[in-house]
DNA sequence: GTTTTAATTGAGAATCATTCTCAATTAGAA
DNA sequence: TTCTAATTGAGAATGATTCTCAATTAAAAC
């Protein structure tokens, strides 16, 4: 069981990328939010919290933890594209609340399956999918 | 059975908005394509056959006819949104080919009635969903 | 350790889809 | 026909993301 740490640096290394610093703040920093978060939010607390990167840095490292598996860009709203780091975590999909923007998570094996039968039917190789509902949270709903 | 148009009409009516020449317009284009389309493709296909429309006229009507269920966004990709029309196509999720852009429409009950299912378990109550599987189609995996 | 070279960085400019502004027009109720 | 609020087009503005380029640096080769 490797490390995330380990998982990115081999992957920039079979790309003959660098493992520069500040690369490095920014895996660190995704792994220490456990929610959704886009690269405003990440700019901010990077910023807060240890030395300033550029943001044209941190929209360039986004497609490399998404390529190597790291995060995973969840759901695009209001024109800005939401990550949440996937190393470590199971697959799931998501409830989205359209009145407060709660977020809860679901995972279902038969759903899996039956997406992977739909594949076969098709002649299709998946890579990934996204399952997003819309709607109303139990407390919004009322 | 009553015709997109009559249901637009009635939608337009309850909210207090005009039917303009514009939005019928904009409205038959927009049922003339039977593919995935943004308002650029729709643009360029309505300054072709009809009438000039600004590109404003056709961005503020987009979101008329998602409110009155007619079309539907269904997927956002290089920052642009994708619609299809809707009004009298039973629901169905899509295979996206990402070598090729190939779509694969699918509908499969099982996965829809999980869908609830799952809903139920949460206390969640949906308005739609969006299920898009990325991959690789017949032609592209090889 | 030093050299070498291609990758990386930051700052700000550029891009591009989408939204906004505002004056002129118009649908449709009265 | 009148009246008023909704609509339109043109272009400016916005805002997320990408690009440019000179200066820096990781890390491979020596």
């Amino acid at each position: 069981m490797i490390s995330y740490l380990e998982k990115f640096k081999e992957y920039l290394k079979s790309k003959g990328l660098k493992f520069t610093p500040e690369r490095k703040i920014i895996l660190e920093e995704v792994f220490l939010i456990h929610t959704h978060f886009d690269s405003e939010i990440l700019y901010k607390k990077i910023c807060g919290r240890t030395k300033k990167i550029s943001r044209a840095t941190i929209y360039r490292t986004l497609p490399l933890l998404t390529d190597s598996e790291l995060i995973k860009e969840v759901l695009q709203q209001n024109g800005r594209a939401y990550y949440e780091h996937i190393f470590g975590h199971g697959h799931h999909d998501h409830l989205l609340c359209v009145k407060c923007g709660r977020v809860i998570e679901f995972y279902n094996k038969n759903i899996e399956k039956l997406q992977e039968r739909i594949c076969n039917e098709y002649d299709f190789s998946p890579t990934d999918h996204k399952l997003g509902i819309r709607g109303y949270c139990k407390k919004c709903k009322k």
